[in-house]
DNA sequence: CTGTGTGCAAAGCTTTTGCACTACT
DNA sequence: AGTAGTGCAAAAGCTTTGCACACAG
């Protein structure tokens, strides 16, 4: 996604595109990737951008209550922010904190479980935790 | 689980039973359930248990290496430990931040994508989110 | 001039770390 | 006395909140 594109993406989506925001999504947006909000918080004042860590939050917020991003979480130590929105799933590497997505065709689930009352689904997380071969603890 | 069983349990696990670690493990393998470290840390007070913090969390940690309890990765906001060791997944409701198991086998998951070059599996967390119809958010 | 919306400093969490202390040898 | 292991206060790190400011009506 080129960076001008990026504001009449945010209005469509009803986020006001302020400075700020533009630099967040367009680093979020550039590829199909994980970022955590440290990590987006890098990228942008490394283009020289000046944004506040809270504003990287609220705004990665922002993209994941729209949906132009995701949530991904599988470490407990920080949330990763995915820009790829299409089905798939993730490997997570716990060795090297490493997230590699795979296809959600990959992994055939052909049954669900009759979900709790009065609830529908909002989304399902496929988490395939990997390691090296003779980890030793 | 009785709790006079549990020292034996700790020992035959490679776990020096103290009087801290016994408490919180006798209100952590009590029932099955999803505990957060804060909600254990309560209720082992709550039974007049002196026992600070950091030793609830370090000695969770050690429930789970060894395989006693398994942390559940779901909520940014904290990690809740399970004492049901079983096959199963969750169901997350994201209302109301409330847990749920469920077995397994009522999930048919029949093909699973390859692994990454030189890694092997460390387990597969499936998290199935609901929430309640016609949210308004 | 008023009200809505934005960005950020500061506060609030959860979790980890380093050290004093204990309990054995 | 020396050594290994334990519990906890304090530190660290991620995320949220509340407020000052800007801007539109």
């Amino acid at each position: 996604m080129r960076k001008n594109e990026i504001p009449a993406l945010l209005e469509k989506n009803g986020i006001h595109p302020t400075p700020q925001r533009v630099e967040i999504a367009a680093t979020m947006l550039a590829h199909k990737q994980h970022l955590s909000a440290d990590q987006v918080l890098a990228d942008v004042r490394a283009k020289g951008a000046q944004v506040s860590k809270a504003t990287v939050y609220n705004t990665l917020g922002l993209l994941a209550e729209t949906g132009l991003v995701r949530e991904v979480i599988v470490d407990p130590a920080k949330v990763f922010y995915d820009s790829n929105t299409e089905r798939h799933y993730h490997f997570f590497n716990v060795d090297t904190g490493r997230l590699i997505d795979f296809d959600a065709d990959l992994l055939a689930m052909t049954k669900l479980p009759p979900l709790p009352d009065g609830t529908i689904t909002d989304g399902i997380d496929v988490i395939v935790r990997v390691r090296r071969p003779e980890n030793v603890k």
